[in-house]
RNA sequence: AGGGCCGUAGCUCAGUGGGAGAGCGCCACCUUGACGCGGUGGAGGUCAGGGGUUCGAAACCCCUCGGCCCUACCA
């Protein structure tokens, strides 16, 4: 403790190896079977193999780490389950752009060599983001670390796909999907994100076979016209009634199409007629379906049209090209601007196609069924609760979801087709021969499956699944998921739709949906916008607890986060300042002999009184996930409490007591530090136990293993009387203040009142009140002494003799402006009362406390105006 | 189009039916034996605006304005 500034460089690494070494995180499943410890698990959201460590990252497994912390000191088996999502898609993207600086593809090198290759990254930069949130403080079980592609994990994929389709629950087939043209693969719907973007209408004529004229149609992508098979109108539209059964002539195609009637059209619409391009739209599609319309795909999975005349044609090039020959034929009868959503792949940001092909599914509403109840019946809790209608939202239309991907980094799909006879064999392991007719021609599905369908069995295949595991008979199900709200539907329901359909039973009971942390002006984070804070860079600077202790402080519910800077650099005030708390009091207990017996001070009872009550708040907001009220009630406690007035008050025993003062200050200090480093270790790790580990009342090895403390000191009285004295001490100072009396100029004090006990208070803390406040002598009187600036508080009156320094005029000024507010006060507090209503329908102890509160006005009031009549006198005098 | 969130001190935000609060910033003063990353004292708010419910509203309901987000296949 030399160092006169906290400085977490020197030793935030040495406890988090200390607390490795030790074991401390990890968990043992054996003293929760054997019900030696009751249990508390979480899994840890696996972060991307990809990943870098952002600011969303630290504010996740900061909070579960609070919660961890705080459970494991509480007596809790805690079970903190890390690690990390091979990321498909992401991983594999990274991988290909490597590849791409040696001018190659992964076609060039081929499906093996490409895993190997992904392989090998992994190894080299997977654990990158885990040893960054080991800096954090975080403190997982990382005995029990996995991946999502490991042998053990990639075995309950195969378990669990096999079982959902021999459930009937997955299936395979040709449908419409979200596909993006430069990732190469299908996407789920939620993997689409619409944005709106400026396009146009274009008003295309179709000439009306064996007939004049033509009927109009709008759209926002002629280049899908290669493809129509009819004009739709609404049934009920007239003016198009004479039309529907007839033939249009496509035009540059010219195909004859049917046009039809379709509840789906909106007559008030462009012209009330849709070109009906099954292949190329979700809508047409199903449209399609209802009339017997064949499907006619004029794109390939590049992006690039394949019908003539435009073969080759890149989708964007061949809208222009349709455009002007359209214009050309006169068949273009005019363009609208237009704003529209436009799909794009989350990944890489291409406008997503709709794609015909073959794909596997799940069949989501059987599974979401039991999800939803949870949810309702509490069984399951959102914290913040607004967060269960985002949820049943999207649980309520929720579709099937596509699982296969055409990547190659993922689960491959354990389907294997039959040459000979088409069967499709799903199974675990390779079949040696084809089920249906036995042939041994048999190859393996290209596709692999969507990242989420392994993360969605993330809580139980962490333990073991499909083993039966000491590990799941433990921890399953978990208790507590932190995440963000952008991943609800995802992750959050997925998991709950397996872990129902798998366990039986839910996966956590929990949900914390925290905030999006963003930038001071409240916009999101991120690298082209440049305004991204690097946790790691702040750990640096300012230590992982000032960080922690931040983002702990800041998370509100409900809200989202601004992050600066310069804020985090004020919460290393906070740090340093319980450094500098520290130093004091180990200083203090140089020259004192701890053994011995102890008689408490009036300050003593107060000070311990208080820290129950910050050891029940900061208790209570846990348990709420209330962080930031927890935090700004130590932080109130030790700055506040502790070391403006507490420390203060020590002082004067420690410095100038007789032994038994100076070893019950000393024995007080040491308890409170104790105990209040205890409740800050969640939020603050590290400088508490460098603390802890100093303090010669310490009770376990480390403070990470240490009890949670008790609450055991309740002295309200003396807390009461204690708080007066803070009073007078306070009221002094004002009045020198304000009379512009120098602080340090010596004062004469006199204090008049009925109030024994707290006369005796007021004499045993004198020494304290006289150095605090610089008062030169504190006497008791039984009348109003003159030549006095006088306050008063409940139960006493206080005078302080300034003698010749007082200014007559201003100290006049002073009392007449107090005046003028208590007067108000009294008059409002007045009219409140004189009302019948209030009376009569207020709760008696509201009126109670406010016919009271007029009564110490009034008192109040009438000594004050006393007060100013004998200046007034002085003055004429 | 539907849904949600937010608007409180200069800034960032707590506060959800009975006294308008915190941190930072600001002003004045202080070399007080842990800390100037400190101490003491202080200034500062029509709780976005309007209406309603209530004895009582920053809080509950409705409307308006302003900012943000999510969901959605309207060509």
């Amino acid at each position: 403790m030399e160092a006169n500034t906290y400085n977490p460089a020197l030793f935030e690494d040495k406890w988090y190896n200390f607390w490795l070494e030790k074991k401390y995180f990890h968990a043992d499943e054996k003293r929760v079977l054997k019900g030696e410890k009751p249990k508390f698990s979480v899994v840890l959201p696996p972060p991307n193999v990809t990943g870098v460590l952002h600011v969303g990252h630290a504010l996740n497994s900061t909070l579960q780490d609070i919660v961890c912390r705080w459970k494991r000191m509480k007596g809790f088996e805690v079970c903190w389950i890390p690690g990390t999502d091979h990321a498909g898609i992401a991983t594999q993207w990274v991988v290909e752009r490597e590849l791409a600086k040696e001018g190659l593809t992964r076609h060039d090198v081929g499906r093996e060599k490409f895993l190997e290759r992904v392989s090998k990254w992994k190894e080299q930069y997977g654990n990158r983001i885990i040893n960054q949130l080991k800096k954090l403080g975080t403190s997982c079980d990382w005995d029990r670390e996995r991946f999502t592609m490991d042998e053990g994990f990639s075995k309950a994929v195969r378990r669990a796909f096999v079982t959902l389709y021999k459930e009937g629950l997955i299936y395979r087939g040709k449908r419409l999907i979200n596909w993006c043209p430069r990732c190469h693969t299908a996407l789920s719907d939620l993997e689409v994100e619409h944005e709106e973007e400026q396009g146009n209408l274009w008003y295309i004529r179709y000439p009306v076979v064996g007939g004049d004229g033509y009927i109009v149609v709008a759209t926002t992508r002629p280049e899908t016209m290669l493809g129509d098979v009819a004009v739709a109108v609404n049934p009920d539209d007239e003016r198009y009634k004479h039309l529907v059964g007839k033939k249009v002539l496509l035009p540059i195609v010219n195909r004859e199409i049917p046009v039809i009637a379709d509840e789906y059209v909106d007559p008030e619409f462009g012209t009330g007629a849709v070109k009906i391009t099954p292949a190329h739209d979700f809508n047409d599609f199903e449209v399609a379906q209802r009339h017997n319309l064949p499907a006619i795909q004029i794109m390939d999975d590049w992006g690039r049209i394949t019908a003539e005349p435009f073969k080759g044609m890149d989708r964007f090039e061949a809208r222009e090209a349709i455009v002007a020959m359209l214009k050309e034929e006169g068949l273009l009868e005019k363009v609208e601007p237009y704003v529209h959503a436009v799909g794009h792949c989350y990944r890489c940001k291409t406008i997503v196609e709709p794609y015909l092909s073959d794909q596997w599914f799940v069949k989501t509403k059987p599974l979401s069924e039991k999800a939803i109840e949870a949810v309702k019946t509490e069984e399951i809790r959102f914290i913040p609760k607004q967060w269960e209608n985002t949820f049943f939202d999207w649980m309520y239309n929720i579709k099937d979801w596509c699982i296969s991907r055409q990547i190659w980094w993922g689960h491959r799909i354990p389907a294997w087709y039959c040459k000979e006879c088409g069967h499709i064999n799903v199974s675990e392991e390779a079949p040696e021969k084809c089920e249906n007719c036995g042939s041994t021609n048999l190859y393996q599905d290209e596709d692999v499956l969507d990242t989420w369908f392994s993360s969605a069995m993330w809580p139980f295949g962490t333990l073991g699944w499909p083993e039966e595991t000491d590990d799941l008979k433990a921890f399953y199900p978990t208790d507590l998921l932190v995440t963000g709200f952008d991943i609800i539907f995802f992750w959050v329901s997925r998991m709950m739709m397996m872990g129902y359909h798998f366990m039986g039973e839910k996966p956590f009971s929990d949900v914390y949906v925290h905030a999006l942390v963003r930038d001071e002006k409240g916009q999101k984070m991120s690298k082209t916008k440049g305004n991204v804070i690097d946790p790691l860079e702040m750990v640096e600077k300012y230590g992982a607890d000032t960080l922690r202790f931040t983002l702990a402080a800041l998370a509100a519910q409900g809200r989202d986060i601004r992050l600066s800077e310069r804020i985090i650099e004020g919460y290393r005030h906070f740090a340093n300042k319980i450094w500098n708390i520290a130093k004091f009091i180990f200083s203090a207990l140089e020259n004192v002999e701890m053994k011995g017996a102890v008689a408490y001070a009036p300050e003593d009872r107060w000070i311990l009184s208080k820290l129950s009550d910050t050891i029940e708040t900061v208790d209570r907001e846990f348990e709420n996930y209330r962080f930031n009220d927890a935090a700004k009630a130590i932080y109130q406690f030790l700055w506040s409490e502790f070391a403006d007035w507490y420390i203060e008050f020590s002082k004067q025993r420690i410095y100038k007591g007789n032994e038994e003062e100076k070893r019950t200050a000393a024995h007080v200090l040491v308890t409170v530090l104790r105990d209040a480093m205890k409740l800050l270790h969640p939020i603050m790790p590290f400088l508490t136990e460098e603390i802890y580990q100093k303090l010669p009342n310490r009770d376990a090895e480390s403070i990470v293993i240490a009890p949670w403390p008790s609450i055991e000191y309740k002295f309200k009285k003396d807390e009461e009387r204690v708080e007066i004295v803070k009073e007078i001490i306070r009221g002094i100072r004002n009045v020198k203040a304000e009379l512009n009396i120098p602080p340090s100029t010596p004062v004469e004090v006199f204090v008049r009142s009925d109030n024994d006990k707290l006369m005796e208070t007021i004499g045993k803390m004198a020494a304290s009140i006289r150095q605090l406040a610089k008062v030169s002598e504190i006497h008791s009187t039984s009348e109003a002494p003159s030549g006095c600036v006088s306050f008063f508080l409940p139960g006493i009156e206080v005078y302080v003799k300034v003698g010749e320094l007082i200014d007559v005029e201003s100290e006049i000024f002073r009392i007449m402006k107090k005046l003028k507010g208590i007067e108000k006060d009294i008059q409002k507090l007045e009219k409140k009362l004189a009302n019948e209503n209030f009376l009569k329908k207020a709760p008696r102890e509201v009126v109670e406390k406010n016919r009271a509160e007029l009564e110490e006005l009034k008192e109040v009031f009438e000594k004050l105006s006393g007060t100013l009549q004998q200046l007034k006198d002085m003055e004429i005098g």
